[in-house]
DNA sequence: AAAACGGGGCA
DNA sequence: TGCCCAGTTTT
């Protein structure tokens, strides 16, 4: 048996009976699989059967003002989902002639239905030959093919599509997306998958090389942190006051100058008559100049980095504060910021390599 | 190409 | 906490 086959078998055993399997009603699909967008079965639901009983048809549907559907959606999330059920619904009604459609290339067309909702209503409903690819999906196929693509980039959309249209038993398109999915859902989870009693882990990639937890793999949203970094020059030319930096932050262990952070931008006279300034310098500190702001991008956050310099001493020291010679700063850590910023400042004194 | 969009379950 | 869930739309 290949693999589609052994999930389809796998699936006629184990399957769960969800009220929307037992239809091809293209309507009762595509509610159950707009509801299904990013939510678990079990949440879903409760909400299945609402809106199935209040709105049995498309014509109900689009008859309904949208305060109703948003009503009935609540607690649900992401309601755009229902929002544009309303304007599809409606759009059925005009222009489909109260038939809610069935084929792929209808369906892609409508609002709320993106590629993966168009082949689930289209293989589910008609047998058309799509293949779906959701978050089961991409699981299942990294894991047994051992794709290490990761499923959140574009060539890694376009690797899975391709591998799941290959895959696909195209004479039972529909019973073959279901098989793959429920087959993700209740044995190839994302935590602990149930190797031991999996029917293709002979084929699998990721069993043989014990690599379940390693796949899929998928690209981390980092988002782009912005810090506002008041660095202090404290120098008389010939010492400088300097700061080792913790081992938690960036530039951890390395050598920077007395520092005020803010989250957001701060001019400079309103930061030298700041508590925090008055709290280290006194009540009056000389400003003898002002560089920057300069902006510094690191990989995961924009730094906006302000240079104060003065000959006012602290009042006192903080923990990481040292005075050193400016000549020992060609054997300290200094991040690059700090390291061009000191470069200008001192004319090349300290740096020039012999 | 990345961000926005909800809420809940689970380790 | 972080990750994931029968993803799509918007920027």
């Amino acid at each position: 048996m290949n693999f589609s086959d052994t999930l389809i078998n796998w699936y006629q055993s184990n399957k769960r009976d969800l009220p929307w399997r037992n239809t091809t009603d293209a309507y009762i699909i595509w509610l159950s699989e707009i509801i299904l967008q990013q939510t678990r079965v079990e949440q879903g639901m409760p909400y299945f059967y609402r809106f199935a009983e209040k709105y049995p048809t498309v014509t109900d549907f689009a008859a309904a003002p949208e305060d109703d559907i948003l009503k009935l959606w609540q607690g649900l999330g992401y309601y755009s989902r229902g929002r544009n059920m309303l304007v599809t619904a409606k759009l059925v009604k005009e222009q489909h002639g109260n038939v809610f459609p069935n084929r792929y290339d209808e369906l892609i067309k409508l609002k709320g239905i993106g590629e993966y909702t168009a082949a689930a209503i289209s293989s589910f409903a008609a047998n058309e030959a799509k293949a779906v690819v959701d978050g089961n999906v991409y699981r299942v196929l990294s894991r047994y093919f051992g794709i290490n693509e990761p499923i959140n980039s574009t060539t890694g959309k376009k690797i899975f599509q391709q591998t799941a249209n290959d895959v696909l038993n195209k004479e039972h398109a529909g019973l073959h997306n279901q098989a793959i999915m429920e087959f993700g859902a209740m044995l190839c989870k994302p935590k602990n998958p149930a190797c031991g009693i999996c029917p293709v882990k002979e084929g699998c990639y990721a069993f043989m090389h014990n690599a379940t937890t390693a796949l899929p793999v998928k690209l981390k949203k980092l988002k782009i942190r912005e810090r506002f970094l008041y660095y202090f020059l404290v120098t008389d030319g010939t010492r400088i006051l300097l700061n080792k930096r913790g081992d938690k932050d960036i530039w951890a262990n390395m050598y920077d100058l007395p520092l005020i952070e803010t989250i957001e931008p701060v001019v400079v006279t309103k930061m030298v008559q700041s508590n925090q300034v008055k709290d280290r310098f006194g009540n009056k500190i000389y400003v003898k100049s002002v560089e920057g702001p300069h902006k510094h991008l690191l990989t995961h956050q924009r730094l906006m980095v302000t240079f104060i310099t003065t000959d006012t001493k602290p009042n006192k020291m903080e923990e990481g504060w040292f005075y050193t010679e400016v000549e020992n700063l060609n054997k300290l850590a200094l991040p690059k910021i700090i390291f061009i910023f000191l470069t200008k400042f001192f004319k090349f004194k300290f740096n020039s390599p012999g």
